[in-house]
DNA sequence: GTCTATAGGCTGATAGAC
DNA sequence: GTCTATCAGCCTATAGAC
């Protein structure tokens, strides 16, 4: 009895180190590999369970179902992104805001870009399981950027742009560095991209949104290198 | 004997009325549609012959294997882009070269957004079927584009921006309307895109370029009307 | 918690009558 | 050219011994 209850006690779910979590974890960043390479219908329970080293059925124990385990990875992909959006505030100025969310959105596609993928995936296939989620928080959370968007144009602090189309424009260029990841290397000539090319990218995007969208540069210093023009 | 020869005649397979070549419409139609909505893995074969009205064994004797449809599919959708790319010369002014490049490539993204999703899936896949071509053809014509917006730039018409992300940025931005197509609708507020949102794209996108590029305003009419801001 | 064995269903592709 | 019937294989998911 003493020994069941320290047992139990130290192998909680919630425990980081019990073997629960630490099989969730070599499942879920399998899935996140075998998702991102051939989407929800090309991804089989049993390439999983290979790559987190587990027999299939232990799979099953862990994640009921397929579509278990894709919610799973798919609510692990979205936070950064949210956070860095949430992180643009009407008080910032525009400079300072649009170019760090864009260099933060460049480089979560050097550093996570199968999350790209999957989330572009599940894009293209008409968002069967992120519907609900698009219409209701997303909804809300643009909706109040682009109002900062607004008030920064009725300041004079930018053109007025249409606001929705430059975070479309924004997601869209920085995601194509994760999500068309082999055109880009193949049109670069490398077998993978660099943190130049990285750079590169979020200098570029920084300064076609910037001067696109005709925002004032800011007086204050900015703590950014400027670009290496790498090609 | 006569009439043998007659029917050979009218049924050959170039012949554009021949049964074979009808089918061939309808299979190929109805596979893009699946393998847009799908994605290659789960696309099925039975889908495909469901949606072409034919039995599946039918679909089997017009291509042997689903790859084979797959390529067929493909290979019908990189035209328009190729030949809207290909449309950017040396002696066009930048600002109309550019301006009707981005307005043509988001008119396909309306038009074609099936084609869009197929080739988009093809990419986050690792271009299994399209590597050869991305690595030889595409990467000439580019190199070509690439070596326009130098010497554009050389002769002061716009800024030296690096050439190869100024395309990944145009083709992200445009192919997004697409792709994404639930994501903007969502945003939007709409069931589907409307010609406005599209024109509003375009209008957006080729403003941000341009200005962001530091193209030169041309002095020759454009004969483009100006932006309807719809959003 | 782990894992072998297997059920039950769907898939791509073909055989062969018409 | 068309289409029914069918095969061999793989898939998700579970049963049940350990």
């Amino acid at each position: 009895m003493t020994k069941h209850a320290r047992v139990s006690e130290t192998s909680r779910h919630g425990d980081a180190h019990s073997v629960r979590m630490r099989n969730n974890i070599k499942i879920l960043s399998a899935a996140e590999e075998v998702f991102a390479e051939k989407g929800f219908d090309g991804a089989t329970t049993q390439e999983i369970a290979d790559r987190a080293g587990l027999p299939k059925a232990n799979v099953h124990y862990y994640f009921r179902t397929k579509k278990d385990i894709y919610l799973a990875v798919m609510s692990s992909i979205m936070a950064p992104w949210l956070e860095a959006f949430q992180a643009i505030s009407a008080e910032d100025d525009p400079t300072e805001a649009l170019g760090n969310y864009i260099r933060r959105k460049v480089m979560l596609s050097k550093e996570r870009p199968l999350a790209s993928r999957i989330f572009a995936n599940e894009m293209i296939r008409g968002a069967p399981v992120l519907s609900e989620f698009l219409n209701s928080d997303l909804n809300d959370w643009v909706d109040e950027k682009v109002g900062i968007l607004r008030q920064w144009a009725k300041r004079g602090k930018m053109d007025p742009i249409p606001p929705h189309h430059l975070f479309f424009v924004i997601w869209a260029a920085t995601q194509t560095y994760a999500d068309f990841e082999v055109q880009v290397c193949s049109i670069l000539r490398r077998d993978r991209l660099t943190s130049g090319d990285f750079d590169t990218a979020a200098d570029f995007i920084t300064t076609l949104v910037l001067k696109g969208c005709g925002v004032r540069p800011s007086d204050q210093k900015t703590g950014r290198r400027s670009a290496k023009r790498t090609t």
